[in-house]
DNA sequence: GTCAGTGCAAACTTTTTGCAACTAC
DNA sequence: GTAGTTGCAAAAAGTTTGCACTGAC
C-alpha cells in the first residue's frame, strides 16, 4: 500500500518533470522518496537529517530548498508555516486535516471534522482558483492549560 | 470610533500589565497605538517604519518583538505567518475574516464567510481551550491564473 | 558536448540574546 | 533603591545566492 502511493508518486513526478523540460536526477526521487516516508510534518533541517539516516543518500541543504520548490509546484508537498520554520508535508493520497496549535509549548496536533471539511470544500471565492488550505485553531492545548492553572 | 476603540484596547493593556506585575511603558503604549491604527497585516519591519513615521516614536526591534509577544499574550494582537516573515494583526474588534493566498505571486487578500465562521465556531476539540483561529486558502489569485494561461 | 542541477560557502534576512544604561515603581 | 525594560550590537537560525563542478540528456 505504501509500496504502491511511492511509484504512484514517483510518476507524477516524471511526468511533471517531462513536461516542464527538467532532468530526472537521482536526488530529486531520492528526496520524495523519503518525504513519502515520513508521516505528518517534518521541516529542511529533519528532512535533512532523515535523508542521511535512512535513505543513505547526502543531498544538500539547497538542494532540498530547491527540489521542495519543484515537488510543491508539482503538488506532491504542501507547506506549513507554524512555528520558525517553515513545515512540510506530503499532500497525495494524505487525508485532509486540520490543526490545533498550542500558543503555549507549540505542539501541533491534527483531527479530523468531516462538516468542517465540507464547509471550507464548499466555499466559493470569486477571482480565485484554490488549491488546497489551512485551518489553524489557535489556543492551550491539555497541559498547558493544566501548567497555567497551578501556577496562578 | 475608532478613538474610542484605542481607549479601550489601552484600557485592557493597563489591566494586563497591572494584573501580571508588568511595567507601563511609554513604549509598550506606543506601539499598542500604532498597532491600532493599523488597518490589515504587517510586519516588524513595517511597524517599526510606522513607528518613526507617524508616531514620531523610535523604538528598537527588539522592544518590538518584546512588546509584540506582551500584546499577543494579552489578546490584543494575532500573529500570522505567511510568506517569509512573521505577519501581525490587532485582534480587538477586528472581525473575523478568512484569507486568501496567492501560490504565485504571494498576494494575501481577506474575505469573509458566515456560514464558514459558524461552522468553525462549532468545532469542539477536546482536550483542547481554542481562543482564535486561521484559515487560509491557497491557490492562484486571478491574475497568475492569467499569466499562466498566458505563458503555455 | 551542453546546460540544468548540485554542493559548498558566503551572504542575507529575520529573530533572539547578552549586557550596560535607564526608568517606572 | 531595585528590578523590569530598553537599546545596541552581536549571535543565532533559516533560507537564498554565486560559482565551479558534475552528470542527465
Amino acid at each position: 500500500m505504501e509500496e504502491k502511493i511511492k511509484d504512484t508518486v514517483k510518476q507524477i513526478l516524471t511526468e511533471y518533470l517531462q513536461k516542464n523540460g527538467l532532468r530526472k536526477t537521482p536526488e530529486r526521487y531520492a528526496i520524495l522518496e523519503t518525504i513519502y516516508s515520513i508521516r505528518g510534518h517534518f521541516d529542511v533541517d529533519e528532512l535533512y537529517g532523515y535523508m542521511a539516516e535512512k535513505e543513505k543518500f547526502r543531498v544538500s541543504r539547497a538542494t532540498l530548498y530547491n527540489t521542495i520548490v519543484l515537488l510543491i509546484d508539482a503538488g506532491l508537498v504542501i507547506k506549513h508555516q507554524f512555528g520558525n520554520t517553515s513545515q512540510y508535508e506530503r499532500s497525495y493520497n494524505n487525508e485532509t486535516h486540520h490543526h490545533m496549535i498550542c500558543t503555549c509549548c507549540g505542539k501541533v496536533s491534527e483531527f479530523e471534522d468531516e462538516s468542517l471539511k465540507q464547509a471550507i470544500a464548499q466555499t466559493r471565492l470569486k477571482g480565485f482558483h484554490a488549491s488546497h488550505y489551512s485551518l489553524y485553531i489557535y489556543g492551550l492545548c491539555g497541559k498547558c492549560v493544566a501548567a497555567k492553572r497551578k501556577k496562578k
